[in-house]
This record gives structure tokens, C-alpha cells and sequence, in this order.
DNA sequence: TTTATGATTTAACCCCGGTTAAATCATAAG
DNA sequence: CTTATGATTTAACCGGGGTTAAATCATAAA
């Protein structure tokens, strides 16, 4: 039976299998909010779905089956996120409590109709990669913002929603996906880095920097070292 | 605890107490879809949450407190439907089923979002009151369409969303709420009614118009009467 | 007033998702 | 190689919401 507790375990499942080979009933119990015990019978029943391969003792990882679940899930996470953003005027650091009692019940029919009233994104309100129907992940970046060289300029792509309070706190520093950015200094041991954000200096917590995933900037990045390269050659 | 569970039976006996005195253990087992016996234990259960008071063998109320929570998830319910079929384009004989699941889910955020985007209506989008969110229940008309007498122009004020399948042939017909009609003959013995909607002839099954709430039209009954006055008088 | 019948409740059971406490396993350290 | 320790599993339990079958109640009819 795919109830919400079976799909809120093989969402997490999901997100931990790409950091760790395998996940085990510790972590899921500290991200579950649960004891020990209930996620090692939980464990037993996800395998016994066919959900999950288990080898006690030794944590677990999705199946195939799994996999498409927990995409499914995610699919409906991100979009009623952003729905809820864009559509409804949520602040982006209360969308995910709301999602994540959503993403259980609503229908094929409901995700269908907010997917074409977004018109069909790729990303959620937070630059997560929205799966798509037939369960591909689009790609996104990795790198973050604190690891920058000082003089670069990037575009920030994504931020991550794990902590709602400083999901605010960058959200009002303006480091919002799509938001170019220049890395103008960097305090020596783990101190603040000093960013330009729309004209403006902004000192940023390393720790805050850690969670924002950039690119490098196409259009200000190349015309800053043509400067250079200019420099060079004349 | 408030369950879903909890919230259903609470919101299927504030429906039923409208028309029974007392509402009996067999009538909520036929509209839960479940046993006596699991309904004999909920009411047990909502007893001792203070939400009903049940007398064994002659069947339960709502205490105000009951009260209370029902007219919120009917509100959670109706706003909801009304927002599926305005904002999301659902068809009106979809919504139900689609509000069913979320009305357990949504927030109060959530509530007052969707009022606020909906201009705060006092009905859903198949007239059903929507409670406020102090608890106060809008009036609502209680004629239905095959009572009327031939001649008579009416507007539709609220169409059953008990049957789905109905709704959807109401629907088709023009039948919804604010639509003006005048019932133009009646064929004997149960027989089909003929209106006029929008200019049009339409024939109606007496089963059908036995679910269509109307109001007597201001605006073209009295100008009807008016020309009768006027024949007569002249 | 007794009795038959249908409505209702009780009893015993099921699954789901959790708990705590005790037992067991994996593994690093001695 | 043994052992201590932390991670994991097992066992016994709980509450919520359901089931079926048996017992009990309310009531209309004889």
C-alpha cells in the first residue's frame, strides 16, 4: 500500500542514496523524526513493496520501483512549492512545510494542471530540479558560492531548503536563483565574504555561502577577463 | 486527536443532523462506506473527544465543539472547490472528489489564501455556503426547480453535488448558479419539464430538477406579472 | 404480553506506524 | 584474537481505523 509514510521514507531514501552507497537506519531515523526500531520495520516492509533493497545491518537503497516513487513525490513536491510561490504568494522559506503535507494527496489531474498553469518548469522556487513526468532529473550545479575565487562573478542557480530560517535570511540578502553575483572579498578563516548583489556590498556568513549553488556568469564573468585578457595582450 | 477520519464522520453528521433529529449508527455506516460496527466505535471515540453526544442504540449530535470543526473542513471543502474550478479550470463535477482529499491537509494560510484570491466568496462554485471563518453559515435557498409552477421565471442559486454523473448532465444543460430560467411545461404523471435557458427550449428530467435550487426571479418575474396586470386592467 | 426482526453493539481479529527495552551484530581497539 | 562499544534488530506493546461473527437491544406485530 502507497501510503504517505511509505512515500515519505523512499523521498528520503532517495535524497541520502546520492551522498551515501548505501543508507542507513540511523540517518533515516534522524530524518524521520522516528526511533530506530520503526525504520527498521519500515525497512522490511519497503522491501517486501519491492521498494527497496535491504540487507540487515547493512542500510538500503532504492529499487527501480522505488526510484520512480520517490520521483513522483519529489515531482509533486517542487511544483506545488512553486505553485504555492507563484501562484498563491508564499514566502519561499513556508513553501515546503505546506508541500510536504500536499505532495501525498493530490491527484495526476492536479499536478497536470499546476505543471501547465507554471507552464511546464524545470525548477522550483528554490532552483530545485523539477523531475519530469517520465522521471528524469534535470541537471543542476554543484558548486557553491563561498568556494568562489574573489573577483568572479556568478549566477546563483540554486539554495538549499533544509533550513527555513536561513532560507530567509539569504532570501533577504537577495541571493535568489538568477541573481548574478560578484565575490569582491573573502575574511581569512572561515570569516564573512563581502558579494556585490544588484549594485549593492553585502557581507554574507560563510556558512549561508556554503548553501547557495552558482555558475559562473556567462556574460559578466567573460567580459571581466576579456578586460583582463585585453590588459594582457596590449 | 483531529484525523482525518475524525474530521469526515464529523463533517457527514453535521449533513445528516440537518434533516434527522438524531443521527442514526446505519445512516453514517452507508455514507462513510464502512461497518456498524467501525462507526459504533468512532462514535465512541468522538464522545470521548467531546465532539458528539452519543447515546447508545439511539444514535449521536454534533456538541458545539463538533460543530465547530465541521463548519471548518466545510469551509476548507467548499473554498477549495471553488478555487479547483476558478483558478485551475477543474470541471465543476470534479472537484469534489479533489477537495475530499485536501481539505484534511491544508493550513489556515492555505484557507485564507485562497479566500483572499477568490474575493472572499460567500458560495462555492456549485452555490453551496461557505461557512466564514467565525463559523456563521451563509443563507442559501431550499426550492427546487421541478416544484415551480409553469410560467414562472427563476434563477438557479445552487445545483446537488451528491451524484457526480448528475452534475455533469445539470451542467451540460446550462443549469448553474445565477443562470435565469423560466419552466415553460410540465408533462404529466413525472413526466420531463421543458424550460427556457438562455433562449433556448431544454428538456429536463424531473430527477434532475429535483436537484436544482432556484430563487423566483426579481427582475423577469415581475416584469411577467407586470404585463398580466396590465392585460387584465387594460 | 410475548415474540420476531432488524438495528446496534461487543468481541476478536487485522494492518499500519509508532514506542521502549532487551538482545544481537559489526567493528575498531587493545 | 578477544573484547568493548555503538549500531541495529527483535520483542512486546499501543492507538487508530478498519473487518466479520456473535450477542444484545428496540420495537412493531401477533
Amino acid at each position: 500500500m502507497r501510503t504517505a509514510a511509505v512515500e515519505d521514507y523512499v523521498k528520503i531514501i532517495y535524497k541520502l542514496q546520492t551522498q551515501t552507497e548505501t543508507v542507513s537506519t540511523s540517518t533515516l531515523a534522524e530524518r524521520t523524526g522516528t526511533s530506530a526500531a520503526a525504520v527498521t520495520k519500515m525497512l522490511k516492509h519497503l522491501a517486501q513493496l519491492n521498494l527497496v533493497s535491504y540487507t540487515p545491518y547493512h542500510g538500503a537503497r532504492l529499487s527501480p520501483m522505488g526510484e520512480t516513487i520517490a520521483l513522483e513525490v519529489i515531482r509533486h513536491h517542487r511544483l506545488l512549492e512553486l505553485y504555492l510561490a507563484q501562484a498563491m504568494g508564499y514566502p519561499w522559506d513556508e513553501v515546503d512545510a505546506e508541500a510536504e503535507k500536499l505532495e501525498h494527496v493530490i491527484s495526476e489531474e492536479f499536478e497536470d494542471s499546476i505543471a501547465r498553469l507554471l507552464g511546464f518548469p524545470d525548477f522550483d522556487i528554490h532552483g530545485d530540479p523539477i523531475p519530469t513526468r517520465d522521471g528524469q532529473m534535470p541537471k543542476t550545479v554543484t558548486e557553491t558560492l563561498d568556494t568562489q575565487a574573489v573577483g568572479t562573478w556568478v549566477v546563483v542557480r540554486r539554495v538549499s531548503d533544509a533550513d527555513a530560517a536561513l532560507l530567509r535570511y539569504v532570501g533577504e540578502c537577495g541571493l535568489k536563483p538568477g541573481v548574478e553575483v560578484q565575490l569582491l572579498a573573502r575574511e581569512p578563516f572561515g570569516g564573512s565574504l563581502t558579494v556585490e548583489i544588484a549594485g549593492l556590498e553585502r557581507r554574507i556568513s560563510p556558512q549561508a555561502a556554503q548553501n547557495v549553488f552558482v555558475e559562473h556568469s556567462l556574460s559578466r564573468d567573460l567580459s571581466e577577463s576579456e578586460k583582463k585578457v585585453g590588459g594582457i595582450l596590449e
